[in-house]
DNA sequence: GATAATATTTTACGCGCGTAAAAATTTATA
DNA sequence: TATAAATTTTTACGCGCGTAAAATATTATC
């Protein structure tokens, strides 16, 4: 008696002394009831656990409280913990989020864009690669579903960018390295796969401009995304042929710094901001591990959990009202200077 | 022309000169068409890209093709590499693979239950907290939908396990050890979130026994899932009180060890198998940071790969043909050393 | 206690597709 | 070319729920 199966919302109805209109109302917000009525339901909610059915329920809504959360790969925790944070976001808004990785392949970042149109979702969350980006499918579907871009943007597409303002973070980066020792030389992928790095290195072209030193750019020979094996070969490489003409290197991500530092502890040479200290080496992200690298790492860090919040909050006033803010909105959240050990 | 759009399954039936049952029977397995009519329905496909509404198509059916598949944790690279090799498996299977993270939560892990069970899967690849899991929610739910767990077994729960041997991996580090130089002491956590920790402290003393040296256990106190910075803190605070009664230091896990190297790093303890080191450190799980660690990290590696595939060939084995294998699988894999510089 | 305002129930239709059964067509076999 | 086999079309129903309109019941106001 108390556990019998519900097959659908007429048979809870039944079972609940409700019409199923009035269970629908109650379902879509429970506060649109009577609270007589809203009590009623409970309590045969907590008796007999029924559902409704998200397929039915979502094939007769014009527009689902999905939300679609999509970055270009989740085995980086840079993407991992901004996502994470986004999820929570979503859901505490009341929305379905569904997040998707596109494991670092450009490609299957078109194939999530179908995947996500089928879903039909209110919104989306949007870290795209970039200029490797099919820029073609993303625009057309930003036309279609209010696309809120996330770390990486693409100008003129989408309804609104929420990111980190590499000016400032690498001028940051660039004033600190500069009054603390000798000016920065800047190591980076040779073909970046992500947009910032393109930005970073304008960004630390300027600022070594402005603070009157040479810049020096050395790039890093390999694809796809194993940062750290990169960093490794290559900044060790150049480690090895003594290449750099100072002694402080600022490299475009924590990740390459990572793989960097690992090189010169094979190399055995001491990294940090000592004076017996032969080599200096900083980042940009606050990798979760970079405060435990050897030394640890100097960096900058990017407020994730502002940068997910603001734009989520973003997507849900799109959604809540649209057309009200008609105009694209562009957020560069600053970076702030963690001093570690490494520079 | 080209371009209109089509609503729905009627309407390009229409403009395809197929009936709406064969394009059913076509969208279900394009094989199950003739060649003729094949031919026809993809031409208008690429004319027009109607996609059939998911909602639709799994309301109406009584099983999906979707797969859930649920770690613990992805901001944990282990199972965010795991995650990925599962829902690549599940994609070239041709089922709809669902990837959700309980951010360390058994609470989230609950929830997550609830929202798998609204989706209707055709089975599920769980790795599951272990006790500290709802096991008589995972265990109702388990009844209702077939379930394959990874990683981490829950006795006599689900159709399947597929795992590492840790018996067998542990022994195997113990054994290196033991051989190349003083045999070592277990660090590890007070508490542990996962129920291998404990299989491991036991292989490990029964490992020593065998070998016929004493055992030494070392905890950590600490909640959550923030291992470097417990390895760090804990692992440092035992290192500098010099707790050790060996110059060897097995720990549970990469990530503890990733934390104890920062430790050993800041303290000037120079790690490492040759003979002008002091200490030893060894991991677990060949964590993809494990050789960028300074120095890099001798650990054991788990199969990622091989767990994902069997875990998902298992799963779809059931669902494919329900009721044959009623017997419940255990598969365990072996661990392989990982020699590196750190022991 | 009568009237108005609000909430609920009844009734009814539609969403887009799965799927079964019977009829019509196409293809294969002799 | 006639017959059998395979495939497709036609017809029809159902899935579980959103939602609109009208009828009814409940609550608030005076």
């Amino acid at each position: 008696m108390p556990k019998q199966k519900i097959r659908n919302m007429d048979a809870f109805s039944a079972v609940c002394g409700v019409s199923r209109p009035t269970l629908s109302k109650f379902f879509n917000d429970p506060d649109s009831v009577k609270r007589s009525t809203r009590a009623k339901i409970e309590q045969a909610l907590a008796k007999y656990d029924y559902r409704p059915n998200i397929y039915a329920v979502n094939q007769n809504r014009q527009i689902t409280r999905n939300i679609g959360i999509m970055v270009p790969n989740l085995a980086d925790p840079f993407f991992s913990e901004i996502g994470r944070e986004v999820e929570l976001a979503c859901h505490d808004a009341g929305y379905s989020p569904i997040v998707l990785s596109s494991h670092g392949r450009p490609a299957l970042e078109a194939r999530n864009l179908n995947l996500l149109r089928s879903l039909k979702p209110a919104g989306v969350l949007l870290a795209p690669f970039g200029r490797i980006s099919d820029v073609n499918m993303v625009e057309k579907f930003a036309k279609d579903i209010p696309v809120v871009f996330f770390d990486a943007n693409i100008d003129g597409i989408g309804e609104a960018f929420v990111g980190t303002d590499n000016d400032q973070s690498m001028d940051l980066m660039v004033e600190y390295l500069c009054r603390s020792g000798q000016p920065p030389c800047l190591f980076e992928m040779k073909s970046p796969l992500n947009p910032n790095a393109n930005k970073r290195r304008h960004a630390y072209l300027e600022s070594m401009q402005r603070h009157g030193f040479p810049a020096h750019i050395h790039q890093a020979s390999g694809e796809g995304w194993d940062f750290e094996a990169i960093g490794s070969a290559e900044g060790g490489r150049m480690l090895s042929e003594n290449a750099f003409p100072t002694n402080t290197v600022l490299c475009s991500n924590d990740r390459l710094a990572i793989g960097m530092l690992s090189a010169a502890y094979s190399l055995g040479l001491r990294v940090g901001h000592g004076s017996n200290c032969k080599l200096r080496i900083a980042g940009h992200d606050d990798h979760p591990y970079s405060r435990f690298t050897c030394p640890s790492l100097t960096t900058i860090a990017q407020d994730y959990k502002e940068i997910a919040t603001r734009a989520a909050q973003t997507l849900f006033a799109m959604i809540e009202s649209p057309e009200s803010g008609a105009e694209r909105g562009k957020t560069l959240l600053d970076g702030k200077l963690i001093m570690r050990n490494s520079a």
